[in-house]
DNA sequence: GGGAATATTCCC
DNA sequence: GGGAATATTCCC
């Protein structure tokens, strides 16, 4: 058990943390990728930019359970997620990171693993869900249609503006919560789908061509779907 | 592999965090302590205010991988000290903590683990998301307050709040707008992707299987959560 | 996807 | 014995 492998020496070499050799996930995830003879399950893209799970299954009860200690494909998209790799489509598990390309090992160094919580200023730097994104539009408030009515009146009684703007601002809040979390299902639900199907899709043709007319469908797609894949009660 | 067990719920007691089930550490070492059939190996003392590993080797090579994911003595040990047990005697393995005790499974929920970093002093519960940087602690909703004593920006006056909070509400707004957007095409394309497979649901039985697959996983509410594509044990 | 808790490894 | 990085789990 525990393979003998790279022990890691976790020796930082330059200011920038380059590493002087990557960490166990990325080698061992570098060699699953480039091992030919279970290209079937898992392999490079066509251009080498990239890798893709064909059989995220077999991968899960094959593959992770030889090189890592769990077989839990959730725990494994975790980990690329940790490590700064993309989804490159929300219908089948593509993954890319500049710095993991087909052949060139040397360049695993550069990739960085996300840290934990620097704990920093207690302040701002957290986006989170909603702060997230968007806010260019936000700065200008000309663009959103929306019932600007109230206007402030100004040094005047601003305690009960400043109570009804914050009361409304709780909402909105609390509003916003739920719809990312809703959004989070319903792309975490269309992620499952595509998945089942991909699992059909070989399976008989008319599955393939349904695939390929919700394909058509989805083009638009600006929302990278989540992970699917959840453990079982 | 990875045996059901028991999910941790992580749920928090009381104020002083005490756990409301024990994490799986605990739990599964308390269960190899008290397990009589291997007291050779490992068991309580005399008084049953300690336990020891009476062969390392056996219990490294034969127990721990049966119940964790590794096999490594050193590593058990580490766990232990992160859990405040303390080695009673230095010429054997004997280890010992307040509510570790014979027979006194439920003491264990009283064991802490030790955290990593400090940061623990100020926002003891989860700020929540968003929430973390409510305004509440910059103007408190006493309602009809008028003191209010502000924050820092005093110089502009209420001008300057007011300034701020419909900033933040205009934020939240457009932002709030733009999830139900996306809430919004999500279903469609749900719907979307429903409707072209009950076209082909009749076309072929593997068809067939597929939609009652996903019907599964979409039906205990809008969206459970879920998918099959792990190993049915 | 990612935050955060727990687990495992590696090192002092 | 414990600090800290990495790995795995669990949850939103």
């Amino acid at each position: 058990m525990s393979p003998p492998s790279n022990n890691s020496y976790t020796t930082m070499a330059t200011a920038e943390s380059q590493r002087t050799v990557p960490t166990p996930f990325l080698t061992k995830t570098f060699n699953l990728v480039e091992d030919p003879s279970i290209d079937d399950v898992v392999s490079w893209s066509e251009d080498g930019s990239s890798f893709v799970v064909w059989n995220p299954t077999d991968f899960a009860i094959d593959l992770l359970p030889k090189h890592f200690k769990h077989n839990n494909f959730s725990s494994f998209v975790r980990q690329l997620n940790t490590y700064g790799f993309k989804k490159v489509v929300p219908d089948r598990w593509e993954f890319s990171n500049e710095f993991f390309r087909r052949g060139e090992k040397r360049l695993l160094r550069d990739i960085q693993r996300r840290k934990l919580t620097p704990q920093a200023a207690v302040s701002s730097p957290r986006p989170e869900v909603v702060a997230a994104r968007t806010p260019k539009t936000v700065v200008s408030p000309s663009s959103s249609g929306e019932d600007q009515t109230m206007s402030p009146s100004s040094s005047t009684g601003n305690g009960g503006l400043s109570a009804e703007l914050l009361e409304e601002n709780e909402r909105l809040r609390s509003e916003n919560i739920q719809l990312n979390r809703d959004l989070a299902q319903m792309k975490s639900l269309y992620g499952n789908i595509l998945a089942v199907m991909s699992n059909y899709a070989g399976a008989s043709s008319s599955s393939h061509e349904m695939m390929m007319e919700i394909e058509e469908e989805s083009s638009p797609r600006l929302f990278g779907v989540s992970i699917g894949l959840k453990r079982e009660k």
